[in-house]
RNA sequence: CGGGGCGUAGCUCAGCUUGGCUAGAGCGCUACCUUGGGGUGGUAGAGGCCGCAGGUUCAAGUCCUGUCGCUCCGACCA
């Protein structure tokens, strides 16, 4: 491919609206456009590092023994209906009518479909295990679009999903499709690691996702350190290590203590002059399974998931100032669980191990003093609920966690029978019982990976493919396209490694090399092969962009050269 | 959905407060000259429904109302 006659159209100063490194460079080097908000064009250079990608997922969901269709991304809305997400998928669901009236959603995910497809052809054991994937657009009308590629309204997931006979069958699928995971973003080339996860409103026990590790990540991850260990978890699921035994003291007498306006954990500490564990921290929740008051130590968060999943609510928010007076009859600050009622209490074990702390009174300016669990306030639910941070305990093995920050670009779960149930999705074994099929679902946000590598691989000159996806892995750039022997030898450059098979771009354009230069870094590609002043002796300049190492080879060996550099 | 900000040339932005000739700059683009190892220097050009609609006014890019779009922060998610 000639630069010449190829659409890459970069820019020099960067579009305001792009805040994130990968949309920002994604815009400016000419890898996509916007149509609309959350709807992006992919230019050539876009499509290419896509395609590349697809294909490593297609070759490891085939390897796998994966098969590949095709399912409408416009669908009816009776299927929706049927599963009850019509109305549950909320404003996030692309909805529209075709001309005789009918409603149709653009498909969010194809869990639906999928499942109409197998109840109508697999009725049997022995059509069973069957795992079948597409890679197709997906519409969710986003309530807030942003970061690019990272978050559109339109973006092209993979997603497969896995039918068995029973659990153990699940589980072979299940580890089939991990390694497939482990597979495509090692051959990607990106820094990834895969943690526990909640698997939330899709529902089942087990999950995993897959972070692409970057700084910029939304999610946070905690992982141990200890290589025989392993554990990693994304926050939302990592559960708290070793407990802290009880403090060898004696429980002492309730006492009231003033604290005139010190509302936050800080203020009330150094009032009364305490560490903050010595503190239980009330918190109000108002969920769809009413309210309830989420007790943590003073210097740990709740943990929202943890929360939801203890009481079995879908929706919780923080209760309001008005909310908090109605059930404590104090101002917020106040908050505490000693003669509390009306609301349900979840108790983090840490809290249940505590001795005379302190607490909210439920009046505006006082704290309780020497308060005890199960003495002063009861225990009726203790869970696992605070926000497991960077330095706890392993829960495995109790080595001091690691941190890191991740985007999360797949997400494999099981799902048991949980859909199969609901829609029943049924096969007859061998002794002719009907019994429901054992799924399972993984997918990768294509789309979001692409950007997440540019995330991940990038400097202030532009981006840094790794070569598995590279748009093209080097790009010959004659340094002056008038001088005859440069532009002959360039020619050369770029024919032997056509011909080797490497995807070479030649940058034949008659603009300057500082221009060329600033281009090639700011595209990425990961070698750059310069035709310049050594070209009458033969040689030519070879340069990794991930480092800057140059080195000269000879026309003859370039081929071989650049193989063994990517 | 709540709270801010912004819509003027392909891109980045002035101009609006205090209404007044033909609406500006830099970059990019076109042609020519120059230069030729990190966005060269010059000459001449092309390019605008000032987001849209209504209103106020002798006069609106500028003031008012409405509307659409974009964006950032927050609550939710591949």
């Amino acid at each position: 491919m000639r630069a010449s006659e190829y659409l890459i159209p970069t820019l020099r100063e960067t579009p305001a609206e792009a805040e994130v490194v990968s949309h920002r460079l994604l815009l400016k080097a000419g890898y996509i456009r916007k149509a609309a908000s959350g709807f992006y064009t992919l230019l050539p250079l876009a499509h290419r590092v896509l395609q590349k990608i697809m294909r490593i997922i297609r070759e490891e969901m085939d390897r796998q023994g994966g098969q590949e269709i095709l399912l409408p991304i416009m669908q009816p809305a009776e299927l929706w209906l049927r599963s009850g997400r019509w109305q549950v998928y909320g404003p996030e669901l692309f909805r529209l009518k075709d001309r005789h009236g009918r409603d149709f959603c653009l498909g969010p995910t194809h869990e639906e479909i999928i499942t109409e497809l197998v109840m109508g052809d697999v009725r049997s054991h022995k059509q069973l295990p069957l795992l079948l994937y597409q890679m197709q657009n997906k519409y969710r009308d986003e309530r807030r679009p942003r970061f690019g590629l990272l978050r559109g309204r339109e973006f092209i997931m993979k997603d497969l999903y896995s039918f068995d006979r029973d659990e153990a069958g699940l589980e072979v699928s299940y580890r089939k499709m991990f390694e497939a995971y482990q597979r495509v973003f090692g051959r990607l080339g990106l820094e990834f690691r895969p943690v526990e996860a909640d698997s939330g409103p899709i529902g089942g026990n087990v999950s995993h996702e897959f972070m692409v590790l970057a700084g910029s990540g939304e999610a946070l991850v905690v992982h141990c350190p200890g290589a025989a260990c392993g554990y990693a978890a994304n926050v939302e699921k990592a559960e708290s290590g070793a407990k802290r035994p009880r403090h060898e003291e004696e429980p002492a007498a309730l006492e009231l203590a003033p604290t005139p306006g010190k509302r936050t954990v800080d203020d009330v500490c150094a009032f009364l002059e305490v560490g903050p564990e010595r503190i239980v921290k009330t918190l109000l929740y108002e969920t769809d399974k009413g309210p309830c008051a989420a007790l943590v130590r003073g210097d740990r968060e709740v943990n929202e998931v943890k929360l939801g999943n203890a009481v079995g609510a879908v929706h919780l928010e923080m209760a309001g100032p008005e909310t908090i007076r109605r059930i404590t009859g104090a101002p917020v600050g106040f908050t505490g669980p000693v003669g509390l009622e009306g609301v349900r209490f979840v108790v983090d074990d840490e809290v249940s191990f505590m001795v005379n702390c302190i607490t909210g009174a439920n009046q505006g300016d006082a704290h309780y003093r020497n308060v005890n669990p199960g003495r002063d306030f009861p225990l009726p639910l203790v869970t696992d609920l605070r926000l497991v941070r960077e330095k706890d305990p392993c829960p495995r093995c109790g080595l001091p966690l690691l941190a890191a920050r991740g985007i999360e670009v797949g997400q494999v779960f099981k799902l048991g029978t949980k859909y199969s149930e609901v829609m029943g999705l049924t096969y007859l074994d061998e002794h002719g019982a009907e019994r429901p099929v054992v799924m399972g679902c993984y997918g990768i946000g294509v789309t979001r990976t692409l950007a997440a590598a540019v995330e991940q691989n990038h400097d202030e000159q532009g981006m840094i493919w790794p070569a598995a996806i590279a748009p093209f892995a080097v790009v010959v750039v004659p340094v002056n396209v008038r001088d005859e022997v440069q532009s002959e030898l360039a020619e050369k450059a770029y024919a032997a490694l056509s011909g080797a098979g490497v995807d070479v771009l030649l940058d034949d354009r008659p603009e300057r090399p500082g221009v060329k230069f600033k281009d090639a870094d700011l595209v990425g590609y990961p070698l750059r092969v310069t035709v310049g002043k050594t070209a009458a002796d033969g040689l030519v300049e070879l340069r990794l962009r991930k480092n800057g190492d140059t080195r000269l080879a000879g026309i003859g060996e370039l081929a071989a050269v650049v193989r063994a550099l990517l």
